[in-house]
RNA sequence: GGCCCGAUGGUCAAGCGGUUAAGACACCGCCCUUUCACGGCGGUAACACGGGUUCGAUUCCCGUUCGGGUCACCA
């Protein structure tokens, strides 16, 4: 009579999963091998935490040699919006998590074990779907929308746990002849799951790879396994997927936990073997006192775009999602500068069970150090790429003439300790602005303790040996040599004994050419700035600061 | 509210019964230095609370508190 139930719900149906079965082999790979999976559903922006668990999965996947796969999960119509797949997609592809498998780049899907979207497995649900109705082990339920709800409101009134479960899934008694005609008449009804659980205080375990060994109720809620237009739900899906492709190891963010015993009863009932499973705890944001999730429509930094927008480089943010994600990743960047990522030795069991809150001060110190092991051809095509987008008028200052901004990377680029002063690049228009003249502009006042014609003589007298040809050392001594005639001390330590013999020393000297050139006290190398802007530049502004 | 997870300085975190309770970011001071940055040295600052178990608990157990997650025909 099931079997006869099963043929009127599945009319269309003709196989059997054992085609399936068939059809996606055990994966042929090495011992141990990972099969991991990022399944995103197409409802927005690419989230931060959703690279985060990417980047999780594809480094447990490649610590094993095994495959990272993207699998996208559409199966509501009503949140998903348009090119939310490839925005995704080409978010992780930008941070270099790109799936081994499935939708590799947007418009590009390979792998064995597809199809890789959802909306395109409907037939394969349904034939399992078909198989657990056959064996009694799910049942139509006609129950509307209202009647659920009066069903709650009962459980509610009776201080009872709210779910369709036990003397309240009204339509799990329903005999198939009953179901049939109500079928036959067009009633609409979505797919349950016959719990085999008696409701009750039955307990389950499953170890966490993350969180360890987690204790809870058993599943005893004959959950929906397809919804009334026959799609199924995320539960039904993720049993059927992760077992026909074949995943070992569920990485997946902790708001799923709770649903796990729904998960191992299903992959029981199925005959399937379990996955592994790891839940990723989220990152938080600071709010008030307390902390929470970082939430898509509050946080501008949920987005990934927003860090795009910043300028930050792909690496680092990479780089501090790792520092989150791995306690002992910092220690093992500053041992071994130079290797990627995919040579850390990455496990699970790494990470922390509770969830870290996102720190832009960290991102920012994780970015420098990564900014400033790039050298200056990596960082001239990433600030044109960035200023294309997101800040034109620059684009423009840099775009007609690379040898001068790639000039202007160098400066204090490279070499042991090379500059640490750049965490992202929306930084650098104001950072770099005296290069140009369109930008260059008087910031800092002169120090009040120079007079006026001290610093009219200073400029005066230092643009006539001024040579830009000069190395450092040539550069400095050219600076002391004026020291002394102008009433300075050449040397800082010699002025401090007695300071009154003198009128400054040559870091007051020095000050005043910074300040005639960039308009700044504070600026990197100055020797290597002004050999960058050049002595015509140079010496038109010793004469603007003279005449101010 | 039920169920689950978590709790070490401001933040991220080592720690696995006996430690002067690491380290990183941030902050402060000093040194180096033409400014800044880098670097070096030093400093402020933590085991949520209450009971057990133990010769001894940050560590194990139980409560409490607090934080988080979840209780859909959403994922």
């Amino acid at each position: 009579m099931n079997q006869k139930l099963a043929d009127i719900m599945f009319p269309d149906v003709a196989t059997t999963p054992e085609y399936y079965e068939n059809l996606y082999p055990l994966r042929q790979c090495k011992q141990g091998a990972r099969i991991t999976r990022i399944a995103p559903s197409p409802t927005g922006y690419l989230h931060l935490g959703v690279l985060f668990t990417a980047m999780v999965n594809q480094m447990t996947a490649r610590a094993s040699d095994g495959v990272f796969y993207f699998r996208l999960e559409d199966t509501d119509k009503k949140r998903e919006v348009e090119g939310g797949a490839e925005d995704i997609l080409n978010g992780l592809r930008a941070y270099g998590v790109i799936p081994d498998e499935g939708f590799i780049a947007p418009g590009v899907i390979s792998g064995d074990y597809g199809p890789y979207r959802q909306s395109e497995r409907t037939e394969i649900y349904q034939t399992y779907a078909k198989a657990l109705v056959g064996a009694g082990l799910a049942y139509p339920c006609f129950c509307s929308e209202q009647e659920l709800q009066s069903i709650r409101q009962e459980q509610e009134r009776q201080k009872l746990r709210t779910g369709y479960l036990g003397e309240f899934a009204v339509c799990r008694n329903l005999e198939p002849e009953q179901a049939i005609k109500r079928i036959k008449s067009e009633h609409p009804y979505v797919v349950r799951l016959r719990s085999g659980c008696a409701p009750g205080n039955q307990r389950i375990v499953f170890n966490d790879l993350i969180k360890g060994k987690i204790e809870m109720p058993e599943n005893d809620e004959d959950f929906v396994l397809l919804k009334s237009d026959g799609i199924p739900t995320y539960h039904f899906a993720h049993a059927i997927d992760d077992h026909l492709m074949r995943t070992t190891h569920v990485i997946r963010g902790d708001e799923w936990i709770s649903s796990v015993p729904k998960h191992i009863q299903l992959f029981s009932m199925l005959g399937f073997k379990p996955p592994k499973y790891a839940h990723v705890s989220p990152i938080m944001k600071e709010e008030g006192s307390g902390k929470r999730k970082l939430s898509k429509r509050k946080d501008p930094e949920a987005a990934v775009r927003y860090y795009a927008e910043q300028g930050f480089p792909a690496d680092s943010v990479l780089e501090y999602l790792m520092t989150v994600a791995c306690s002992d990743y910092e220690q093992w960047r500053r041992c071994n500068p130079k290797k990627t990522r995919d040579e850390f030795p990455f496990g699970l069991k790494k990470m922390s069970a509770s969830g870290a809150l996102f720190d832009l001060l960290k991102l920012n110190d994780v970015s420098k150090t990564v900014i400033a092991g790039m050298d200056a051809d990596a960082v001239l095509s990433a600030v044109l790429e960035w200023a294309k987008k997101y800040a034109p008028d620059y684009f423009v200052l840099l775009d007609r003439d690379h040898g001068y901004a790639r000039e202007i990377f160098s400066v204090d680029r490279g070499g042991a300790k090379p500059r640490k002063d750049i965490a992202k690049w929306c930084e650098l228009p104001e950072y770099t602005a005296y290069f140009f003249d369109e930008t260059f502009r008087i910031d800092d006042a002169m120090p009040d303790s120079i007079k006026h014609e001290d610093i009219r003589a200073i400029l005066t007298e230092y643009a006539k040996i001024y040579d830009p040809q000069d190395d450092r050392q040539q550069w400095f001594d050219k600076i002391k040599s004026i020291c002394t005639p102008l009433g300075f001390c050449p040397d800082v330590k010699q002025y401090k004994s007695n300071p009154d013999q003198y009128k400054g020393h040559v870091g007051d000297v020095s000050t005043v050419i910074r300040i005639a050139v960039t308009g700044r006290k504070n600026t990197p190398d100055l020797c290597s700035i002004m050999r960058v802007i050049g002595r015509e530049r140079v010496l038109a502004r010793f004469e603007q600061a003279v005449t101010i």
